[in-house]
DNA sequence: TATATTTGACCCTA
DNA sequence: TAGGGTCAAATATA
C-alpha cells in the first residue's frame, strides 16, 4: 500500500511508519478475510480475522491521534435515568412509560450535552444521511433568522440509540443548512459504514464522508444482528435514496474527504483524515490505485 | 390505527 | 437568569 501522507504536524516519523505498518496488516487480514468470506479457505476463523482487522486500524489510529496528540471526543450522553429504556418494548409503548405521572413529575430531567463529540455539516440541502430520525422540536435561536430543528434516532428508545441532530438553515446561505450530529448511533442501523457523501457537489473539494473505525460497536458477535442490520439496511436503503450515515465522533471516527477514489463510487473522493482528534488540516492522502478492494468492502460492510 | 410532526411548556446549564 | 435542549399533548399524515 503506498500511502503519501500530508500530517503536517505529524513530525514522529517513527510514529507514523508504524502507522503504516498496521493498515498494511490490516489490509493482510483483510485479504484474509475476503477468501474466507468467499468460502475459499477452511479452517480460518473469520471472526479472529474481523478482530485483527479491526486492531489493525485500531492501532493505526492510535498512532496517528498520538502523533498529533490530542485527545478529545470521548464523550458519551448520559442516558436519561428518568426513563427507564427498555429495549423489548416498542418506541411508543415507551414513550406511554415516559408519559406515566412519575416521569412527567422529572419531565426535562436531562442533561445538556457537553460541546466535544460533534460534526458540523452544511449542505444544500437538509442531509439524508441514511439514519432515521424524528423530529422531536423546533427552536428560535437568539439572534438567527430561522428556527432550528432538533431530531434524534427513531431508534432511542427500542434500542437506545441516542444520537441527534440538529439542522438549521444558515442565515448567509438560505440554501445551505447546517447539519450538527450529536453522539454515536449504536442503533443496528449504523452497521452501514458511517459514510457522508455529498454527492450533490460536483466539486470533490466540496464533498466529504465520514468513516467511523468504532470498533467498540457490535462486529463479530452479533452475526444474527448484522444479518437482520442487512435486512434493516434494505429497507432503509428502500426509505432513504440517498443513504448516506450519520457520523458521529469519536476517538475512533475519521473524516474521509475527496482524495481517496473508491472503485466502487462513481466520483471520487479523497481521504482527508479529519478525526475528531487530528487537526482539521492534517492529511493523509492515500493512493486511490493502491487500496485495496477488500479493505473497501471492508470500510463499507463493517465499520460502524 | 399507527406513526410522525408541531409546538408550548418545562427545566438544566452556562 | 436567559437561552437552549427536551418533553409530551395535540395534531397531521399515511
Amino acid at each position: 500500500m503506498v500511502i503519501t501522507e500530508n500530517i503536517s504536524n505529524g513530525n514522529n516519523l517513527l510514529g507514523r511508519r508504524k502507522a503504516i505498518e498496521e493498515l498494511e496488516k490490516g489490509r493482510e487480514f483483510a485479504n484474509k478475510l475476503r477468501v474466507v468470506i468467499s468460502g475459499g479457505e477452511g479452517g480460518v476463523d473469520g471472526e479472529q480475522l474481523v478482530e485483527k482487522v479491526l486492531m489493525s486500524f485500531t492501532n493505526s489510529l492510535l498512532i496517528l491521534n498520538k502523533n498529533t496528540g490530542s485527545n478529545n471526543c470521548d464523550e458519551v450522553y448520559d442516558v436519561p435515568s428518568s426513563c427507564g429504556i427498555n429495549p423489548t418494548k416498542s418506541e411508543d409503548s415507551l414513550e406511554s412509560n415516559c408519559k406515566s405521572s412519575v416521569h412527567k413529575e422529572r419531565r426535562g430531567c436531562y442533561k445538556r450535552r457537553r460541546t466535544s463529540q460533534v460534526l458540523e455539516k452544511e449542505s444544500e440541502a437538509p442531509i439524508d444521511d441514511g439514519h432515521q430520525w424524528r423530529k422531536y422540536g423546533q427552536k428560535v435561536i437568539l439572534n438567527t433568522k430561522h428556527p432550528r430543528n432538533y431530531y434524534r434516532c427513531t431508534h432511542k428508545y427500542d434500542q437506545g440509540c441516542l444520537a441527534t441532530k440538529q439542522v438549521q438553515q444558515v442565515e448567509d446561505e438560505p440554501t445551505l443548512y447546517k447539519t450538527t450530529y450529536y453522539g454515536n448511533h449504536t442503533c443496528r442501523n449504523n452497521l452501514n459504514p458511517t459514510i457522508i457523501l455529498d454527492e450533490s457537489n460536483d466539486s470533490p473539494s466540496q464533498s466529504s464522508m465520514f468513516l467511523s473505525f468504532d470498533n467498540s460497536l457490535p462486529t463479530t458477535n452479533n452475526n444474527n444482528n448484522n444479518n437482520n442490520n442487512n435486512n434493516n439496511n434494505n429497507n432503509n436503503n428502500n426509505n432513504n435514496n440517498n443513504n448516506n450515515n450519520v457520523p458521529s465522533c469519536s476517538s475512533n471516527d475519521y473524516m474521509i474527504s475527496s482524495e481517496l477514489t473508491f472503485d466502487n463510487y462513481s466520483t471520487h473522493h479523497h481521504v482527508n483524515a479529519l478525526s475528531s482528534t487530528l487537526d482539521s488540516d492534517d492529511v493523509i492522502s492515500y493512493d486511490p490505485s493502491q487500496l485495496d478492494d477488500a479493505i473497501e468492502h471492508f470500510f463499507v460492510t463493517n465499520i460502524y
